[in-house]
DNA sequence: AGATATTTGCAACAAATAAATCATTAAAAT
DNA sequence: ATTTTAATGATTTATTTGTTGCAAATATCT
């Protein structure tokens, strides 16, 4: 799949060598491989976000005489592969009669990548539109999800305050994390994410949230949760998996798609708080491509 | 390896209702599927010993608009046999049109299902099982994520108290989280989780650990992502998605696939744990199945 | 802090590409 | 045999491609 792998070594060997933007079009080439070879060079460099002549740099900076050179060694490993192809699922299948540990592990993804798809029907679709339109007419929206669900609760607050600022999240030390509803009106919205077995503070706070009026939307895992009752929107996902646990996956995935369908909603306005985080990050020095020395 | 099927019988079935030159064209289109993807017409052209017109032609002939769609559709062929089977349904992605909400919303879904399949690809299920095994060597676990990280290492933790006693989050108040590291040691193992945008504390902390001899375990996007060079095992998940934003969904699954194979190592003592973390939060009244009362 | 080197974005270029147009040729039908 | 139709080849045109040169921006070093 990878070009005669002295390629793919060296532009990993040499990755740290290379200069930003470099590096993203090397990234690039790296987890798209198929791309390089099938699309044009402009294409390639449009995808990457990287100006066209950063891609004949990098072939260059490779030793290659050109970018067309880069492309006939990914197109020759794209041919290899495309006719190994039949041998290389003949080799998974042999690998899948041994049910050892990575059989585990597939089994796993395999089920969850399923639960992913049945989310796509349109009972779901449905469920996910309405309570997007419901958040996003909330002056502000309140995230509450404990215990396992924390992951996600705090996961769309993240996102949500890239975004602007009308998400509270629900949590704090010492138990304090409901306090910030003390000011929450009919205009504002709940969101509580909780699966089974339902965390009784979580519960408790929704019950009186709604008491205030606030709207309740809610990402839960059955028609028979409790939150089911007392919510205007609910999305349901599933949580059984081949394992121990049950799965956050699907409910983390649900949350990354009212996310974006809120960000969808108005993309200027998105696009401009994105840059203005961006920006701010960067004063920051928050992030790294490199490890950073040691001070 | 051949497109879509369909255009492929239908060159055969039309094929006696071609012209000569059609017919010599068509011949070499079926034989080396993989030119019409990877190089230009006129080359094609060129080795079947026909006009480049005559590509064109037969590309209307055949009810497509142009020799593009042609090409296209031999391209998407390759795509499939190359990547794998999960590629079947990313082409339906690709081909997503229309942008009504609930379709930016089953596109996002698909996309995501589609690379949970590819985590099952037999490199990064042995990745998953080396990731694990190590896991599993150590007398503590160490475990951080920044930023949108946090959600991931959250729960990852969150499982594995509910295992046992051996994991530690790396977070606090007040930018305490590394404090925790005092007293690691080379018996230990630090999970890492960063992905692009990748914090810098997170790396300032990994190498603070391992420079204390902490084993480095890291789920991370990419073969050049700058926690490779620090980590002794290192898991790749796949975070772009059709949408604002990376998605954190593969690596949560990651981090789940990690606790079962974690737990099914020792089912035993696994089962014992979790009926004890039961008896224990069921003291607690820290689940419920209806709405509370208020109190 | 200033000077130097490197990196980056932009725009222009020539070459090549796919498609459209027209002229010529071969075949079919009257 | 002549007209009509379809097929083929050559030519032209508007894009698109990969590359290069140059100025602005950025980083690096003294």
């Amino acid at each position: 799949m990878q070009p005669s792998d002295s390629l793919r070594e060296q532009m990993i060997a040499q990755y740290d060598a290379m200069s930003a933007q470099l590096q993203q079009a090397a990234r690039y080439v790296l987890e798209h491989p198929q791309d390089v070879a099938l699309v044009s060079m402009r294409e390639v460099a449009r995808h990457a976000a990287v100006q066209p002549a950063t891609m004949t740099r990098l072939a260059k900076f490779l030793g290659l005489p050109g970018y067309d050179e880069l492309r006939a060694q990914y197109a020759a490993a794209l041919r290899e592969g495309g006719d190994g192809f039949a041998a290389k699922v003949q080799k998974r299948v042999d690998e899948g009669s041994e049910r050892g540990v990575s059989d585990i592990a597939s089994h796993m993804l395999q089920g969850l990548s399923v639960q992913l798809e049945k989310l796509c029907e349109p009972d779901s679709l449905r469920r996910l539109e309405a309570a997007a339109d419901r958040l996003k007419s909330a002056r502000k929206v309140y995230v509450l999800g404990l215990r396992s669900s924390h992951a996600v609760a705090w996961h769309f607050h993240y996102v949500m305050t890239l975004l602007g600022e009308r998400s509270v999240h629900l949590d704090g030390p010492g138990g304090t994390g409901g306090d910030a509803l003390i000011r929450a009106t009919s205009e504002d919205v709940l969101l509580v994410i909780s699966i089974k077995p339902y965390a009784a503070g979580a519960l408790e706070l929704a019950q009186l949230a709604k008491a205030q009026g606030v709207g309740i939307v809610s990402i839960t895992d059955s028609e028979v949760s409790p939150l089911v009752a007392l919510s205007e929107q609910v999305v349901l996902c599933p949580t059984e998996s081949d394992s121990f646990f049950h799965t956050l996956t699907p409910a983390l995935a649900v949350s990354e798609v009212l996310c974006n369908l809120l960000a969808e909603f108005d993309r200027p306005k998105t696009l401009e708080a994105l840059q203005q985080a961006d920006e701010h990050l960067l004063h920051l020095n928050t992030y790294a491509t490199a490890i950073p020395r040691r001070r």
